[in-house]
DNA sequence: TATTGTTATACTCTATAACTATA
DNA sequence: TATAGTTATAGAGTATAACAATA
Protein backbone atom coordinates (compact mmCIF):
# COMPACT_ATOMS: atom_id res chain seq x y z
CA UNK A 1 0.00 0.00 0.00
CA UNK A 2 1.95 2.91 1.28
CA UNK A 3 -0.20 5.73 -0.11
CA UNK A 4 -0.52 7.08 3.61
CA UNK A 5 -2.66 9.66 2.21
CA UNK A 6 -5.12 11.86 4.89
CA UNK A 7 -8.65 10.42 4.70
CA UNK A 8 -11.84 12.37 5.36
CA UNK A 9 -12.66 9.69 8.67
CA UNK A 10 -10.30 10.88 10.95
CA UNK A 11 -10.81 13.90 10.65
CA UNK A 12 -14.34 13.16 12.99
CA UNK A 13 -13.11 13.01 16.59
CA UNK A 14 -10.70 15.73 15.71
CA UNK A 15 -13.64 18.18 14.87
CA UNK A 16 -15.81 16.91 18.30
CA UNK A 17 -12.06 17.16 19.93
CA UNK A 18 -11.82 20.97 18.54
CA UNK A 19 -15.29 21.53 18.98
CA UNK A 20 -15.55 22.44 15.27
CA UNK A 21 -19.27 20.49 15.09
CA UNK A 22 -21.72 22.22 12.83
CA UNK A 23 -23.78 24.36 14.49
CA UNK A 24 -27.13 25.59 13.71
CA UNK A 25 -28.90 28.99 14.62
CA UNK A 26 -31.54 28.58 17.30
CA UNK A 27 -35.18 30.57 17.29
CA UNK A 28 -33.17 33.48 18.96
CA UNK A 29 -30.34 33.11 17.14
CA UNK A 30 -28.40 31.54 19.68
CA UNK A 31 -25.55 28.30 18.26
CA UNK A 32 -27.25 24.83 18.88
CA UNK A 33 -25.33 21.86 18.59
CA UNK A 34 -26.49 20.07 15.39
CA UNK A 35 -25.13 17.00 16.93
CA UNK A 36 -23.62 14.49 14.50
CA UNK A 37 -24.27 10.62 14.52
CA UNK A 38 -21.15 8.80 13.96
CA UNK A 39 -22.86 5.63 14.03
CA UNK A 40 -20.90 2.38 14.27
CA UNK A 41 -17.58 4.89 13.64
CA UNK A 42 -17.10 5.59 17.18
CA UNK A 43 -17.00 1.75 18.80
CA UNK A 44 -14.38 0.53 16.13
CA UNK A 45 -10.84 0.16 17.16
CA UNK A 46 -9.78 0.94 13.52
CA UNK A 47 -11.70 4.35 13.87
CA UNK A 48 -10.33 5.11 17.38
CA UNK A 49 -6.55 3.98 16.35
CA UNK A 50 -6.91 6.49 13.61
CA UNK A 51 -8.42 9.37 15.57
CA UNK A 52 -5.37 8.90 18.20
CA UNK A 53 -3.12 9.21 15.77
CA UNK A 54 -3.85 12.21 13.90
CA UNK A 55 -4.47 14.01 17.33
CA UNK A 56 -0.98 12.92 17.77
CA UNK A 57 0.56 13.83 14.73
CA UNK A 58 -1.01 17.27 15.02
CA UNK A 59 0.31 17.62 18.64
CA UNK A 60 4.34 17.00 17.00
CA UNK A 61 3.43 18.76 13.67
CA UNK A 62 2.88 21.45 16.07
CA UNK A 63 6.42 20.79 17.53
CA UNK A 64 8.58 20.24 14.85
CA UNK A 65 6.54 23.54 13.12
CA UNK A 66 8.03 25.13 15.48
CA UNK A 67 11.33 24.23 15.13
CA UNK A 68 11.14 24.92 11.48
CA UNK A 69 11.23 20.94 10.51
CA UNK A 70 8.67 18.76 9.53
CA UNK A 71 7.72 15.18 10.89
CA UNK A 72 8.99 13.87 7.99
CA UNK A 73 12.25 15.22 7.99
CA UNK A 74 12.33 14.30 11.82
CA UNK A 75 12.45 10.31 10.40
CA UNK A 76 14.86 11.04 7.87
CA UNK A 77 17.23 12.54 9.72
CA UNK A 78 16.81 10.02 12.68
CA UNK A 79 17.43 7.54 10.00
CA UNK A 80 21.00 9.03 8.85
CA UNK A 81 22.47 9.96 12.15
CA UNK A 82 21.55 5.98 13.15
CA UNK A 83 22.60 4.54 10.26
CA UNK A 84 25.83 7.11 9.24
CA UNK A 85 26.67 7.07 5.78
CA UNK A 86 23.25 4.86 4.31
CA UNK A 87 22.60 5.17 0.55
CA UNK A 88 19.33 7.17 -0.68
CA UNK A 89 18.48 3.68 -1.74
CA UNK A 90 18.67 1.76 1.45
CA UNK A 91 17.46 5.21 3.37
CA UNK A 92 14.02 4.56 0.66
CA UNK A 93 13.69 1.16 1.52
CA UNK A 94 13.81 1.30 5.14
CA UNK A 95 10.94 4.33 4.78
CA UNK A 96 8.82 1.88 2.22
CA UNK A 97 8.71 4.20 -0.12
CA UNK A 98 10.20 4.43 -3.65
CA UNK A 99 13.33 5.92 -4.37
CA UNK A 100 12.13 8.58 -6.32
CA UNK A 101 10.15 9.64 -3.71
CA UNK A 102 13.55 10.08 -1.74
CA UNK A 103 15.12 12.29 -4.24
CA UNK A 104 13.06 16.22 -2.94
CA UNK A 105 13.59 15.39 0.22
CA UNK A 106 17.38 15.14 0.08
CA UNK A 107 17.87 17.45 -1.93
CA UNK A 108 15.93 19.91 0.31
CA UNK A 109 18.24 18.46 2.93
CA UNK A 110 21.55 18.84 1.67
CA UNK A 111 20.59 22.31 0.17
CA UNK A 112 19.42 23.32 3.53
CA UNK A 113 22.79 22.29 5.10
CA UNK A 114 21.41 19.29 7.26
CA UNK A 115 23.05 16.56 5.18
CA UNK A 116 26.38 15.75 2.96
CA UNK A 117 26.22 13.15 0.34
CA UNK A 118 29.67 11.73 -0.86
CA UNK A 119 30.69 9.30 -3.63
CA UNK A 120 31.38 5.80 -2.92
CA UNK A 121 34.68 5.48 -4.77
CA UNK A 122 34.36 1.52 -4.85
CA UNK A 123 30.69 2.00 -5.93
CA UNK A 124 30.59 5.60 -7.89
CA UNK A 125 26.39 5.36 -8.49
CA UNK A 126 26.19 5.06 -4.89
CA UNK A 127 25.89 7.95 -2.34
CA UNK A 128 26.38 8.04 1.29
CA UNK A 129 24.41 9.98 3.72
CA UNK A 130 25.91 11.80 7.23
CA UNK A 131 24.60 14.68 9.12
CA UNK A 132 26.27 17.63 9.46
CA UNK A 133 26.76 19.59 12.18
CA UNK A 134 23.64 21.71 11.53
CA UNK A 135 22.04 18.52 10.95
CA UNK A 136 22.55 16.97 14.24
CA UNK A 137 22.07 20.33 16.21
CA UNK A 138 18.39 19.95 14.09
CA UNK A 139 17.85 16.81 15.24
CA UNK A 140 18.79 17.38 18.69
CA UNK A 141 16.16 19.79 19.25
CA UNK A 142 13.39 17.61 17.34
CA UNK A 143 14.82 14.88 19.41
CA UNK A 144 14.17 17.15 22.79
CA UNK A 145 10.65 18.01 21.33
CA UNK A 146 9.67 14.68 20.72
CA UNK A 147 10.68 13.70 24.18
CA UNK A 148 8.42 16.08 25.48
CA UNK A 149 5.88 15.19 23.39
CA UNK A 150 6.27 11.28 24.42
CA UNK A 151 5.70 13.10 28.37
CA UNK A 152 2.56 13.81 27.43
CA UNK A 153 1.64 11.11 26.09
CA UNK A 154 2.79 8.71 28.66
CA UNK A 155 0.66 11.13 31.16
CA UNK A 156 -2.31 10.50 29.49
CA UNK A 157 -1.70 6.65 29.10
CA UNK A 158 -0.44 6.35 33.10
CA UNK A 159 2.80 4.37 34.00
CA UNK A 160 0.80 1.41 35.03
CA UNK A 161 -0.92 0.59 31.81
CA UNK A 162 2.07 1.53 29.79
CA UNK A 163 4.00 -1.50 28.28
CA UNK A 164 0.36 -3.33 27.43
CA UNK A 165 -0.01 -0.29 25.52
CA UNK A 166 2.75 -0.24 23.66
CA UNK A 167 3.07 -4.22 22.98
CA UNK A 168 -0.48 -4.03 21.82
CA UNK A 169 0.71 -1.19 19.88
CA UNK A 170 3.26 -3.31 18.21
CA UNK A 171 1.41 -6.30 17.71
CA UNK A 172 -1.13 -4.50 15.81
CA UNK A 173 1.68 -3.75 13.36
CA UNK A 174 3.01 -6.76 12.97
CA UNK A 175 -0.05 -9.02 12.93
CA UNK A 176 -2.64 -7.51 10.83
CA UNK A 177 -3.83 -8.43 7.35
CA UNK B 1 -3.31 21.29 10.67
CA UNK B 2 -6.07 19.03 9.03
CA UNK B 3 -3.23 18.47 6.60
CA UNK B 4 -3.06 14.43 7.31
CA UNK B 5 -0.67 14.11 4.33
CA UNK B 6 1.90 10.53 4.50
CA UNK B 7 4.81 11.01 6.19
CA UNK B 8 7.87 8.75 5.52
CA UNK B 9 8.14 8.22 9.08
CA UNK B 10 5.48 5.60 9.45
CA UNK B 11 6.30 3.34 6.36
CA UNK B 12 9.51 2.07 8.70
CA UNK B 13 7.81 -0.69 10.73
CA UNK B 14 5.67 -1.34 7.72
CA UNK B 15 8.53 -1.53 5.55
CA UNK B 16 9.73 -4.49 8.14
CA UNK B 17 6.42 -5.80 8.64
CA UNK B 18 6.35 -6.53 4.75
CA UNK B 19 10.02 -7.91 4.65
CA UNK B 20 11.27 -5.25 2.54
CA UNK B 21 14.39 -4.27 4.20
CA UNK B 22 17.42 -3.43 2.86
CA UNK B 23 19.22 -5.95 1.44
CA UNK B 24 22.97 -6.34 1.01
CA UNK B 25 24.39 -9.44 -1.11
CA UNK B 26 26.82 -11.69 0.73
CA UNK B 27 30.34 -13.15 -1.06
CA UNK B 28 28.59 -15.72 -2.40
CA UNK B 29 25.47 -13.57 -3.88
CA UNK B 30 23.04 -14.71 -1.08
CA UNK B 31 21.14 -12.00 0.57
CA UNK B 32 22.41 -10.68 3.51
CA UNK B 33 20.00 -8.53 5.37
CA UNK B 34 21.46 -4.96 6.52
CA UNK B 35 20.16 -4.34 9.59
CA UNK B 36 18.60 -0.43 10.16
CA UNK B 37 19.06 0.50 13.04
CA UNK B 38 15.58 2.82 13.84
CA UNK B 39 17.34 4.41 17.17
CA UNK B 40 15.15 5.86 19.55
CA UNK B 41 11.70 5.51 17.15
CA UNK B 42 11.35 2.15 17.93
CA UNK B 43 10.33 3.12 21.21
CA UNK B 44 8.36 5.61 21.29
CA UNK B 45 4.13 5.35 21.78
CA UNK B 46 3.71 8.39 18.86
CA UNK B 47 5.87 6.29 16.73
CA UNK B 48 4.24 2.92 17.72
CA UNK B 49 0.95 4.25 17.45
CA UNK B 50 1.29 5.71 13.85
CA UNK B 51 2.93 2.06 12.58
CA UNK B 52 -0.29 0.34 14.37
CA UNK B 53 -2.54 2.74 12.33
CA UNK B 54 -0.70 2.38 8.51
CA UNK B 55 -0.75 -1.40 9.07
CA UNK B 56 -4.43 -1.10 10.19
CA UNK B 57 -5.36 1.55 7.66
CA UNK B 58 -2.95 -0.87 5.22
CA UNK B 59 -5.15 -3.58 5.91
CA UNK B 60 -9.27 -1.77 5.69
CA UNK B 61 -7.51 -0.19 2.70
CA UNK B 62 -6.90 -3.49 0.80
CA UNK B 63 -10.53 -4.78 2.03
CA UNK B 64 -12.37 -1.54 0.58
CA UNK B 65 -10.16 -1.70 -3.00
CA UNK B 66 -11.94 -5.64 -3.53
CA UNK B 67 -15.41 -3.41 -3.12
CA UNK B 68 -14.38 -0.74 -5.45
CA UNK B 69 -14.30 1.98 -2.89
CA UNK B 70 -12.39 4.10 -1.05
CA UNK B 71 -11.35 3.96 3.32
CA UNK B 72 -12.60 8.01 2.80
CA UNK B 73 -15.97 6.86 1.03
CA UNK B 74 -16.59 4.74 3.71
CA UNK B 75 -16.52 7.21 6.20
CA UNK B 76 -18.48 9.91 4.19
CA UNK B 77 -21.42 7.28 3.38
CA UNK B 78 -21.41 6.17 7.06
CA UNK B 79 -22.37 9.60 8.15
CA UNK B 80 -24.62 10.45 5.17
CA UNK B 81 -26.42 7.25 6.68
CA UNK B 82 -26.58 8.11 10.07
CA UNK B 83 -27.95 11.62 9.94
CA UNK B 84 -30.14 11.80 6.23
CA UNK B 85 -30.61 15.06 5.08
CA UNK B 86 -27.11 16.74 6.37
CA UNK B 87 -25.83 19.30 4.05
CA UNK B 88 -22.82 19.38 2.60
CA UNK B 89 -21.47 22.31 4.88
CA UNK B 90 -22.41 20.23 8.03
CA UNK B 91 -20.70 17.06 6.49
CA UNK B 92 -17.52 19.41 5.91
CA UNK B 93 -17.49 20.09 9.59
CA UNK B 94 -18.10 17.00 10.85
CA UNK B 95 -14.99 15.75 9.03
CA UNK B 96 -12.85 18.66 9.90
CA UNK B 97 -12.08 19.41 6.23
CA UNK B 98 -13.17 22.94 3.86
CA UNK B 99 -16.43 22.37 2.43
CA UNK B 100 -14.80 23.06 -0.82
CA UNK B 101 -12.71 19.62 -0.50
CA UNK B 102 -16.10 17.88 -0.61
CA UNK B 103 -17.43 19.26 -3.77
CA UNK B 104 -15.24 16.70 -6.00
CA UNK B 105 -16.36 13.74 -3.38
CA UNK B 106 -20.07 14.24 -3.43
CA UNK B 107 -19.98 14.92 -7.25
CA UNK B 108 -18.66 11.42 -7.77
CA UNK B 109 -21.07 9.70 -5.05
CA UNK B 110 -23.72 11.15 -7.58
CA UNK B 111 -22.50 10.49 -10.52
CA UNK B 112 -22.10 6.97 -9.53
CA UNK B 113 -24.75 6.95 -7.84
CA UNK B 114 -24.55 6.13 -4.52
CA UNK B 115 -26.27 9.74 -3.29
CA UNK B 116 -28.65 11.73 -3.97
CA UNK B 117 -29.05 15.65 -3.31
CA UNK B 118 -32.10 17.86 -3.11
CA UNK B 119 -32.61 21.72 -3.18
CA UNK B 120 -34.08 22.54 0.43
CA UNK B 121 -37.27 24.46 -0.43
CA UNK B 122 -36.97 26.69 2.59
CA UNK B 123 -33.28 27.50 1.90
CA UNK B 124 -32.69 26.64 -2.12
CA UNK B 125 -28.98 27.51 -0.98
CA UNK B 126 -28.67 23.84 0.69
CA UNK B 127 -28.79 20.30 -0.46
CA UNK B 128 -29.62 17.90 1.41
CA UNK B 129 -27.98 14.29 1.51
CA UNK B 130 -29.36 10.83 1.19
CA UNK B 131 -28.25 7.43 0.50
CA UNK B 132 -29.72 5.56 -2.88
CA UNK B 133 -30.52 2.27 -2.75
CA UNK B 134 -27.34 1.60 -4.47
CA UNK B 135 -25.70 3.88 -1.78
CA UNK B 136 -27.43 1.22 1.13
CA UNK B 137 -25.76 -1.57 -0.70
CA UNK B 138 -22.51 -0.78 -0.81
CA UNK B 139 -22.28 0.85 2.74
CA UNK B 140 -23.82 -2.55 4.02
CA UNK B 141 -20.80 -4.27 1.80
CA UNK B 142 -18.37 -2.15 3.12
CA UNK B 143 -20.02 -2.46 6.71
CA UNK B 144 -19.22 -6.05 6.81
CA UNK B 145 -15.87 -5.64 5.39
CA UNK B 146 -15.25 -3.44 8.31
CA UNK B 147 -16.91 -5.86 10.77
CA UNK B 148 -14.01 -8.55 9.91
CA UNK B 149 -11.25 -5.91 9.84
CA UNK B 150 -12.38 -5.76 13.62
CA UNK B 151 -12.81 -9.40 14.61
CA UNK B 152 -9.33 -9.30 13.22
CA UNK B 153 -8.45 -6.49 15.79
CA UNK B 154 -9.95 -8.14 18.76
CA UNK B 155 -7.93 -11.22 18.16
CA UNK B 156 -4.46 -9.44 17.79
CA UNK B 157 -5.78 -7.17 21.23
CA UNK B 158 -7.23 -10.04 23.50
CA UNK B 159 -10.80 -9.50 25.04
CA UNK B 160 -9.27 -8.82 28.29
CA UNK B 161 -7.31 -5.99 27.41
CA UNK B 162 -9.74 -4.41 24.89
CA UNK B 163 -11.95 -1.79 26.76
CA UNK B 164 -8.72 -0.13 28.32
CA UNK B 165 -6.92 -0.40 24.93
CA UNK B 166 -9.82 1.71 23.88
CA UNK B 167 -10.16 4.04 26.56
CA UNK B 168 -6.49 4.90 25.89
CA UNK B 169 -6.83 5.55 22.55
CA UNK B 170 -10.36 7.83 23.32
CA UNK B 171 -8.40 9.75 25.68
CA UNK B 172 -5.46 10.75 23.61
CA UNK B 173 -7.71 11.53 21.22
CA UNK B 174 -9.13 14.10 23.05
CA UNK B 175 -6.08 15.03 25.55
CA UNK B 176 -3.23 15.38 23.58
CA UNK B 177 -2.02 18.97 22.89
C1' DT C 1 -23.93 41.41 5.03
C1' DA C 2 -23.66 36.36 5.71
C1' DT C 3 -23.93 31.68 4.04
C1' DT C 4 -24.06 27.54 0.57
C1' DG C 5 -21.81 25.44 -2.66
C1' DT C 6 -18.49 25.88 -6.84
C1' DT C 7 -14.39 27.16 -9.25
C1' DA C 8 -9.58 28.15 -9.84
C1' DT C 9 -5.42 27.27 -8.13
C1' DA C 10 -1.72 25.39 -5.42
C1' DC C 11 0.57 22.39 -2.02
C1' DT C 12 2.42 17.85 0.01
C1' DC C 13 3.58 13.29 -0.36
C1' DT C 14 3.45 9.67 -3.07
C1' DA C 15 4.03 6.41 -7.31
C1' DT C 16 5.43 4.63 -12.11
C1' DA C 17 8.24 4.78 -16.05
C1' DA C 18 11.96 6.17 -18.63
C1' DC C 19 16.47 7.94 -18.48
C1' DT C 20 21.93 8.40 -17.15
C1' DA C 21 25.91 6.71 -15.48
C1' DT C 22 27.87 3.39 -13.72
C1' DA C 23 28.67 -1.77 -12.58
C1' DT D 1 21.89 -6.91 -17.86
C1' DA D 2 21.34 -4.86 -13.36
C1' DT D 3 21.58 -1.08 -10.03
C1' DA D 4 21.82 4.04 -8.02
C1' DG D 5 19.93 8.03 -8.49
C1' DT D 6 17.23 11.66 -11.40
C1' DT D 7 13.60 13.47 -14.18
C1' DA D 8 9.00 13.85 -15.93
C1' DT D 9 4.59 13.21 -14.96
C1' DA D 10 0.47 12.00 -12.55
C1' DG D 11 -2.82 11.19 -8.76
C1' DA D 12 -5.14 11.67 -4.20
C1' DG D 13 -6.56 14.58 -0.67
C1' DT D 14 -6.23 18.84 1.11
C1' DA D 15 -6.37 24.24 1.57
C1' DT D 16 -7.31 29.30 0.45
C1' DA D 17 -9.57 32.86 -2.02
C1' DA D 18 -12.93 34.64 -4.93
C1' DC D 19 -17.44 34.02 -6.90
C1' DA D 20 -22.73 33.42 -7.92
C1' DA D 21 -26.97 32.58 -5.94
C1' DT D 22 -29.65 33.07 -2.17
C1' DA D 23 -30.78 34.55 2.58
Amino acid sequence: MGKAIGIPLEAIVVAVRKGKGATRRGKNGEAVAKSIDFGPLATWVGFNLRMAQEATFDAFSHRSKAIGESPGRFGTLTLIACNPGISQTELSQANGRDKSSLTPVVEDLVRRGLVERKRVDSDRRTYRLNLTATGKRTLALMTRAARRHERNLDRIIGLRDKKRFLDILKRIAAEIE
